[in-house]
RNA sequence: GCGGGUGUAGCUCAGUGGUAGAGCGUCACGUUGCCAACGUGAAUGUCGUCGGUUCGAAUCCGAUCACCCGCUCCA
């Protein structure tokens, strides 16, 4: 990463901070890692991306590949909900998944994942080739460790130290009381200290040895109920997905949409990730705007593909213009459990400043299949009775689900980053270049001073406007200083009432990023703003 | 989780063991005639936090917290 755009992050948390945008949450006790607060204009930038996303996606009037009007209704669903939703999702195994780190690679694995990845392992096929026949070949196992095994499995303890992981194994042989598997083989190999440690368990990715697994959950936990007891136990959820996924028939029953139609909804999601970083980017608390899409199997490729164009030209239009954003198409081997046969999964990536020259993810678009529907159909005993009924087509099926999921938050930095424009040429040095309709503030009111019956003027245009739009009248100090404010927190529009308004009943406004001026007839400024703010242009 | 860096007013920073400072910003009053004008005045600090050394610590030592960067992780 270059010096100039780490420098640029900086300024713009800066700017946050100044403000008004973004705090660390309290602050005031030295903060808590992972958590972000969202100030006057923050709050407001937020909202105005949460509402836009809303206005549109539930409120919309978008017309589907098939040429049908596209039907999406809205739910708001707790954060906590029966722990058993968490175990049809696959989040939580039981009550935790034990995962086990690397010593040597340090990456982190699923502990009862270990030997389903080990067995798909290039290092493992080539290892068990050499054990075809049950019997121990040292010079050729030896003659692995130092060409093939050093780039397949660099941590071995074969690789690492062939005489005494041999010894162990002949020992083992000599023994011979039982007959080996191939499993307990490749332990062997992977194992340096067995009479210490006992049998390793190898790490899928090097070979390494695996540290003794522990319980580890990115969910954060709670009670319910004020006793303490580990039945009780709940979890915050990781996502606002399940919440839909759980409330499929009671919409359906209660709402009279037919598939393909979609459930919307905002919330915070919680997950205790190990490391959060860069900013709000990566929080412990975050808000996901999602959608599910409800459709039948043999649409997913024409839907997913609706889906993935219509959000990114989404992002495009709120202010995401330029080539900072991205849509980018998932390999197969990258795919999530639930997508890996499924029509894809794109991601709509922005180029963070901490994140160039790469990017990071904004909104992911899914075919998750009926991975869930079917899931909770499984747990909550239902079954096959929860099948879907299409009328239409006079069958019983699980619809799949083409889910376009947001991060708000990671919206509201990337609308933040974007804005962020340096202009040595002007006092404020920088302002923020916010599209109309997620600006916090829409205008600025201001007398161009503080006498001659102006302050009247803008008081009184001041109250007709905020009935319909965010606006702040300020009439002190000079008005290149008021400009400069408004330049910085990105408001779009400066309203002046001078000295000629009281004749001709006009005022000027002040367009933020050209700085040019036009004379708007006072009793026209409301318009001027609504179709500046949800016109096309 | 590992390694590196940073932490003094809202911001940028000065202050290297002896009374916490400047500029900008903020606020008030005056002035004002379209881009941080000017004058006068004012407010603003657990020197990130806790502990230790010392007669005395923003300064030296230890721990800790937070942020930034590089890995790792993100099911």
């Amino acid at each position: 990463m270059s010096e100039t755009t780490t420098k640029r992050m900086e300024d713009i948390v800066a700017l946050c901070r100044r403000r008004g945008f973004i705090f660390q949450s309290s602050e005031i006790y030295g903060g808590i890692n992972g958590f972000w607060d969202y100030g006057p204009y923050g709050s407001e930038l937020k909202r105005n991306l949460k509402n836009a996303w809303w206005e549109d996606i539930v409120h919309g009037d978008m017309v589907g590949p098939t040429g049908e009007p596209v039907k999406i209704v809205g739910v708001d669903c707790t954060i906590i909900m029966n722990p058993k939703v968490w175990e049809a999702s696959g989040h939580v195994g039981g009550f935790a998944d034990m995962m086990s780190t690397c010593r040597h690679c340090k990456r982190l694995v699923r502990t009862d994942h270990v030997w389903d990845m080990v067995h798909e392992s290039p290092w493992f096929a080539a290892l068990s080739e050499l054990y075809a026949d049950g019997v121990v070949d040292s010079p050729a196992l030896v003659r692995w460790a130092q060409q093939k095994g050093k780039k397949l499995a660099p941590n071995l303890a074969l690789v690492r130290n062939p005489e005494v992981t041999l010894s162990w194994l002949a020992e083992r042989m000599a023994d011979g009381q039982t007959a080996m598997g191939v499993q307990e083989f490749v332990q062997h190999l992977a194992s340096e200290q067995v009479a210490r440690d006992g049998l390793a368990l190898p790490c899928p990715h090097c070979g390494g040895d695996l540290a003794e697994p522990k319980p580890f959950n990115l969910m954060f936990k709670t009670l319910v109920g004020a006793v303490e007891d580990p039945s009780n136990i709940a979890y915050l959820r990781p996502e606002t997905a399940q919440g839909i996924f759980a409330n499929f028939d009671n919409v359906v029953d209660s709402s009279r949409v037919k598939v393909p139609f979609g459930i919307a909804q905002i919330g915070k999601a919680f997950r205790n990730e190990v490391t959060p970083r860069n900013f709000t980017f990566r929080s412990r608390e975050f808000e996901q705007m999602e959608l599910e899409f409800f459709i039948h199997p043999s649409e997913a490729e024409q839907w997913y593909a609706w889906w993935r164009d219509n959000r990114y030209a989404w992002w495009k239009s709120i202010g995401l213009a330029g080539d900072n954003l991205i849509l980018r198409e998932h390999d197969r081997d990258e795919l999530a459990h639930y997508a890996k046969e499924g029509a894809g999964t794109s991601d709509i990536e922005y180029r963070f400043p901490f994140t160039a020259p790469g990017f990071g993810e904004l909104e992911g678009v899914a075919h998750r299949a009926d991975f869930d529907l079917k899931a909770h159909a499984e747990h909550c005993g239902k079954g096959e009775k929860m099948r879907y009924f299409d009328q239409a087509r006079n069958e019983r099926y699980f619809p799949h689900v083409i889910e376009p999921s947001a991060g708000a938050d990671r919206g509201a930095l990337a609308l933040l980053c974007e804005a962020y424009t340096p202009d040595e040429s002007r006092a404020s040095k920088v302002f923020m270049n916010f599209h109309p309709r997620v600006a916090p503030v829409k205008a600025g009111i201001f007398p161009l001073v503080a006498k001659d019956g102006m302050p009247e003027i803008a008081e009184k245009l001041h109250k007709e406007l905020r009935r319909r739009h965010v606006v702040e009248m300020d009439a002190k100090q000079s008005i290149g200083k008021r400009y400069a404010r408004m330049d910085e927190c990105g408001t779009p529009y400066c309203i002046t009432i001078d000295g000629d308004t009281a004749n001709d009943q006009a005022v000027t406004i002040r367009e933020r990023n050209t700085q040019s001026q036009e004379r708007v007839a006072l009793d026209k400024v409301g318009a001027f703003l609504d179709e500046k703010i949800h016109g096309d242009s």
